[in-house]
DNA sequence: CTGAAAGCGCTTACAG
DNA sequence: CTGAAAGCGCTTACAG
């Protein structure tokens, strides 16, 4: 009963804990032949490194935390995936936690893996989060932060992120390409950084091509859900019946829209075309299927996990710390929210 | 610099470290003016302890394991909230898994979460998985497995599951309420218990309602994605046309399969209708809706991990456990898929 | 009511 | 090349 210990080990082969140890790990200073004989004894006796004693001893726990506004969620379950595969790889594991957008919950969030002493954090800041001192608090502790997808720019730390402006601008050129005269925008929260981008890509967009640029298109999105597609949907229609594209933030927010455009009878694209956010996979089996930015969440959550590993690394070896910020590609993918009426103006 | 230690405490205070440690514990035998003077210096100093030290001495972690198929996945991900919210209020943490559906995999998974020492694991276990060795030796360590979702009979444990049977027969005797003749089954792997009993429930409907089971009409799918829908309806057409409905094993190969048909002109439900599984969100928005059964995700997370929590706690008071096993109720969802060839035979 | 001592299992300077 | 000793920061039997 029991794990096996080094203890026992070095009892089992009459040598000092000391040099079963340092053999377990091949230190130079133990010959070839004790090395030998204490990694067959210790796979004999299924010997299992004690993580407690070696975490209380090096203070250090391979243990990262990782921070997201929502769990159900196409793109940060795809995020989630790709940095947990990347710890696996790199013997670390991965506390994940919840903070439902919500300032507050994020704090104690922060709070919490500070006491259960993780060796770093990533984190998605929530829409709703109004300054980072939670965040300077961490690294005032000596724990190395990386920022992906929703960043605060107030904090000095390595990034990953996408260009969002590029993004919205391109989102937003799409539509004038396939001959939008009347440009709509669903955006997302003021606080949210992805949100502002987004929407200075609209703006830049409309304004490069001449058309004019209108408050009043502006429909703003707080909790970015299906219902809120809907209700912003019907209140555009009740604003403005000339609108005959929109860009929206998000593809859930979309498919929302597109549900209540399609209720009202209104057809997609012939009326209004649209352009989600997001590709998720909801976007190409909805009817029609939607044109959306591709933005990758998978490779996000690996770059940001080895981006926080090699600063774990570096600081180990007290190597000087540079932060970077690793900007991504997104890419426009066209479908049947915005292509028949592409087809339509080119036959003109 | 450095965190504060209870040393550090006693040494200001003029105490031992001992008292200063059952002080912050309210220990009966430590006296009320002490504990409130060692919980005032302790606020002061903001101490907070050393988790690695209370893990070697309690030989506890406070984490636990969850092993899930996929994490970008409606209903995994549904599961992993709830887990980690129960956690988070108890004051666990949760180290997340994947095993992509693959035995080896999922043996790997197992052995890290021993050699991290967790105080138990939660887990959905692998379609591909073949035997449960691995979970017995989890058993064999004195920590305790809690299954959900997708279990194995061959463990004793506890288990937190819907009655699939009972599930796929209620699909299925929706279809045959609507007036379908001709019922055909896309059922998952063979290893899956929940494939083998919706399997079960859709042959006692049929059984039960005097209608003919024919094993060509079951069809099997093994990844059960959206392509794999798209595939097997492709069979069915070239089958057999005279398939008037169809209960499917899960939501996303629905899916698929209806964007076959309706690629191919077959109308749903008028010519198949189609009952899926899941109540995923897709579900609600495809065109045609899909009718579907409704699987509680984040609930079985929450019982799931309150399950785990009292066999853990029954352990630490060396009180005997008694596995049990929660059955959730599940429901069905009537949507479009089906509703109009219902309506249709009821005006007959 | 308080405290000295042992010990959880490991790693690492240091001595030989 | 090997090992004795200290110590990471805590908890818990035990003594007083």
């Amino acid at each position: 009963m029991g794990r096996t210990t080094l203890q026992q080990i070095a009892l089992s082969l009459n040598l000092s804990v000391t040099t079963v140890s340092k053999a377990l790990r091949s230190y130079p200073d133990v010959s070839e032949k004790t090395i030998q004989k204490v990694k067959e004894a210790a796979k004999l006796l299924n010997y299992k490194p004690n993580t407690f004693a070696v975490n209380l001893r090096t203070q250090e726990s391979k243990t990262i935390g990782l921070v997201i506004p929502e769990i159900v969620h196409q793109f940060f379950s795809s995020v989630i995936k790709g940095v947990i595969e990347e710890a696996e790889k790199n013997g670390y594991v991965v506390i994940v936690l919840q903070t439902s957008q919500d300032f507050e919950t994020e704090k104690k969030r922060i709070e919490f893996l500070i006491d259960k002493q993780v060796d770093g954090i990533l984190i998605a800041i929530a829409d709703q989060t109004v300054d980072c001192f939670h965040l300077y608090e961490v690294q005032s502790m000596d724990l190395p932060v990386v920022m992906f997808d929703k960043i605060s720019k107030s904090v000095s730390c390595s990034k990953v992120i996408i260009d969002d402006i590029k993004a919205g601008y391109e989102a937003t050129k799409h539509l004038i390409d396939c001959g939008c005269k009347n440009i709509a925008h669903f955006r997302g929260p003021l606080t949210s950084q992805n949100s502002i981008d987004r929407y200075l890509g609209y703006k830049k967009a409309l304004e490069e091509s001449g058309l004019k640029f209108d408050e009043s298109n502006v429909y703003h999105c707080i909790k970015m859900n299906f219902e809120e597609g809907q209700e912003q949907a019907q209140k555009l229609l009740q604003n403005n019946r000339s609108v005959d594209g929109i860009f929206i933030n998000t593809d859930m927010v979309a498919v929302g829209a597109m549900t209540e455009f399609k209720a009202q009878g209104i057809k997609i694209p012939e009326e209004i075309s649209i352009v989600g956010f997001g590709n998720w996979f909801l976007s190409s089996v909805i009817t029609p299927s939607l044109t959306t930015i591709d933005q990758p969440s998978y490779t996000m959550g690996k770059i940001a996990f080895n981006t926080l590993l090699s600063e774990l690394t570096k600081r180990k070896k007290n190597e000087h710390v540079e932060h970077e910020t690793v900007i991504l590609p997104t890419e426009i993918i066209e479908r049947e929210s915005t292509l028949a009426r592409k087809k339509f103006n080119i036959s003109l």
